[in-house]
RNA sequence: GGAGAACUUGUUGC
């Protein structure tokens, strides 16, 4: 406004980051008016500003929108390039909407479309998802004709997605595929393969994996020991825990503020308080700064098990060390409140949040909502909820979820019903 | 000189 009062037009790249600016900000509505206003006042965003907006209405699940916007961009004078397609490809293969996505192909295909390697490798994951392995093939053998061969990267990519929807036959049967065809897995490949056989809970499996890099002497790397950390503390005892950080250590691999942080995360979960302050203790002595990550677990640990001025102090050193709390800290004490019944203690923290220019997020507010339930105030719930509704941002899962228990708890059945009707509506896929 | 997608490890909500 100010450029535009003091007679500075602003250019196209202006509005392009003006747009995607919004559309960062999870405000797609404001982004979208905007457009509208900047063609009057300015100059009318171009491919990329559309492009963040298409992005935006995905992320916070207005696919059909999204859709829409895409199909009439070039009426109105936007003609989409390869990466709108290919960002458009990627959406929908991430929602699992694979009929779209192939009916989309199949058009650009007939309009002569030319994809680039992410074009394909997009196109691949689509497949792969659908479990067309005779197609992806084909696109993999095309592209390695077209393009470069296919490098470590898509495979890594590839197999990171298939990982991530626990596809792990699939993932290995590609990983297979990729030494036959005369790829020499990386200590990437490795970090990536540890790590959706950590996520899908097989830790002994990922710790397989270490042998075998031992075996052909792939050096694992700090990344590597800590996916298997992260993956033994969730499912094996400590004993397990601390051998591996042993022989972490044999191997001269030094611990870094991650390696500190999962394990006080894994202590602090059982309880373990004295380890956790032995460890805590530990890293500073080594010379490891603890960052965001290591205060707020330790917080989480320290809140749940003891006394809260402890947890208060950790608060002030933070501050005093120039890491000041973020909005996970504050979600961390505000759940913590709840737990204790501490309600009112609770709201007068996220005050004092908002006050100290914190924003809230989504999880803070599902977390006030499910403090509100504990105090038996669902209607000032449901006014929370119902304020919170008017954005794109409480298209959230859990944030429904939270309303729906404290309703149901309350015995507002009919409430609680129509709330899954919302849902449905705004495109929530109830879980 | 300034704006855009997918791409390995840790913390928070039902």
């Amino acid at each position: 406004s100010k450029m535009v009062q003091q007679g500075c037009k602003p250019d196209v790249v202006a509005c392009n980051s003006l747009v995607s600016a919004y559309c960062k900000a999870g405000q797609v509505e404001a982004a979208l008016n905007l457009l509208e206003e900047l063609k009057q006042i300015a100059t009318s965003p171009t491919l990329l500003g559309h492009e963040c907006i298409i992005i935006a209405l995905f992320k916070v699940g207005r696919f059909e929108e999204a859709l829409k916007f895409y199909n009439n961009m070039p009426e109105n004078g936007c003609t989409p390039g390869v990466y709108t397609h290919t960002t458009v490809i990627n959406e929908l293969c991430r929602a699992g909407q694979l009929d779209t996505l192939f009916a989309l192909i199949f058009r650009l295909q007939q309009e002569g479309f030319i994809p680039n390697a992410s074009t394909y490798v997009a196109v691949i994951e689509g497949f792969v998802k659908a479990g067309e392995w005779g197609k992806a093939g084909i696109l993999i053998t095309e592209m390695s004709r077209k393009h470069s061969a296919p490098g470590p990267g898509l495979y890594n990519h590839l197999m990171a997605s298939l990982g991530r929807a626990g596809e792990l036959n699939d993932a290995c049967d590609l990983f297979r595929r990729m030494e036959q065809g005369g790829l020499v897995p990386n200590l990437l490949m490795y970090n990536c393969s540890i790590n959706w056989l950590v996520k899908a809970g097989k830790s002994v499996e990922a710790c397989m994996i270490l042998e075998e890099m031992e075996a052909k002497k792939c050096s694992p790397d700090v990344v590597t020991y800590n996916s298997l950390l992260h993956g033994i503390g969730k499912t094996c005892s400590l004993d397990k825990v601390q051998e591996m950080y042993t022989h972490m250590a044999t191997k001269g691999c030094i611990p870094d503020a991650v390696t500190y942080s999962i394990l006080l995360d894994t202590y602090g979960k059982r309880g373990r308080l004295d380890e956790v302050w032995g460890l805590f203790r530990e890293m500073k002595q080594k010379g490891c700064a603890p960052d965001l990550y290591t205060y707020n677990t330790l917080i989480k640990s320290v809140f749940n098990g003891g006394p809260s001025r402890e947890a208060s102090r950790l608060l002030k050193t933070m501050e005093k060390v120039g890491c000041p709390a973020d909005v996970i800290t504050y979600n961390i004490l505000i759940a913590g409140l709840g737990k204790r019944g501490q309600i009112k203690k609770a709201l007068n923290l996220f005050e004092r949040m908002v006050v100290k220019g914190c924003a809230p997020d989504l999880i803070t507010h599902s977390t006030l909502i499910t403090n509100l339930g504990r105090d038996g105030e669902w209607m000032s719930a449901l006014e929370s909820f119902r304020h919170l509704q008017k954005q794109d941002t409480c298209n959230d899962v859990v944030l429904f979820n939270s309303m729906i228990t404290v309703l149901c708890k309350e015995g507002q059945l009919a409430e609680a019903l129509h709330m899954l009707t919302a849902m449905e509506e705004k495109g929530c896929i109830p879980n």
